[in-house]
DNA sequence: GTCTATAGATAGATAGAC
DNA sequence: GTCTATCTATCTATAGAC
């Protein structure tokens, strides 16, 4: 049994065991088995299993938005006062702060495969919740986007931005890819893989 | 009750519910319900649900698969006779299968989704059968996209070859996605999201 | 706050009649 | 081949002792 207290015990059980299996592939006696935690502990402290994986989702995505929206906004500012931003200058503010919370701890990069499922789960749940939570942020991302690329289409831009985050969130799921034999990359860092996004995304972005 | 007999019926009942609401979100008697059938119909002609998975992927991805290594085939025939491909042409190759699939019926549609659900649940029931299904027409896509791309280091293909793959998934689940108040395009007929797609993928390929 | 015990519903799978 | 009936296991959720 740990020093932390049973309620975070639970949000970090949760979330790496809904990242690896998935919400429904996951069930509450896992959960409590692995932050040695009582069933009835997880009703105490989050009423239900959806409350569940509503909270694991707001403790990330929270400071993440947050964090997502001040650079956004801040490059929004700048270029209003006439400064020429770059494609991968506005990308690097959306994907920037995910990839630093996957680098930050083995918690981290588990919590974007947990992303990368939701989005993949249409109807499920997460679904409602990760659209209100990252809605905003992809607004953002619009709008910037729009100013940095005038000349493009807004719909073709809106498909453009769900091809980059069809991208960005298979790739985040692509080290705990099994079974495609010799057909996963070997570098998974996520440095190496912003690295190698941001340059694709920007060329499928500018595209003519 | 349908004329089509039992054992099809299971499967485009199983098909669709899969695709709607995934593998586990799924159980035997909507299946049944839904197909007119009885429960131990599933055992009889499948053995098990996880069989019953296998022979919905088996059933498209089959033809789905010949289809594809054909036009790759082909495609890597023409080059090594010193022809000039382009990356569109290549692209169009491995995706044109799927999307006319999707034009096809109101099931291939579904299907799709539910390839879409199985690439972004690793570990998970069918991506096992996916890998050993699809595996060999990715390497044939790596082969020919490499012809095309001598000099683009063959580690960084196969990254942005899974960027492709995820922006694919993601763009063919698109239609189905809920919640994002005005964030999700209007047009989702798949002419026009493969419009869409090859001439951001191929800019994103050619990155420098 | 944390536990035991259990309710109540539903899952996949199977045996055996027809 | 298709059915009814049932087995066994597991799930979320809750009531109530401590």
């Amino acid at each position: 049994m740990s020093m932390v207290e049973t309620k975070t015990r639970i949000l970090d059980a949760a979330e790496g065991l809904f990242a690896r299996q998935g919400y429904l592939g996951t069930s509450l006696r896992q959960v409590t088995g692995e932050a040695g935690a009582n069933l009835a502990a997880v009703h105490y402290h989050f009423g239900s299993k959806e409350t569940l994986l509503q909270s694991v989702l707001e403790r990330r995505l929270l400071p993440l938005g947050a964090e997502r929206e001040a650079e956004l906004n801040r490059l929004l500012v700048r270029m209003e006062s006439g400064e020429v931003v770059e494609v991968e200058t506005v990308l690097e503010a959306f994907i920037g702060p995910t990839m630093r919370l996957c680098e930050s701890s083995a918690r981290g990069a588990e919590f974007s495969l947990l992303v990368g499922r939701i989005l993949a789960d249409p109807g499920g749940p997460g679904q409602e919740m990760f659209a209100e939570l990252v809605g905003p942020n992809i607004e953002l991302l619009l709008r910037a986007l729009q100013a940095v690329l005038p000349d493009l289409d807004s719909e073709l831009l809106l498909w453009r931005v769900h091809f980059c985050l069809g991208a960005m969130s298979h790739s985040l799921c692509l080290g705990h890819l099994p079974g495609f034999q010799g057909l996963v990359p070997q570098s998974v860092d996520t440095q190496t893989v912003l690295g190698r996004l941001i340059p694709f995304l920007t060329s499928g972005l500018e595209a003519p």
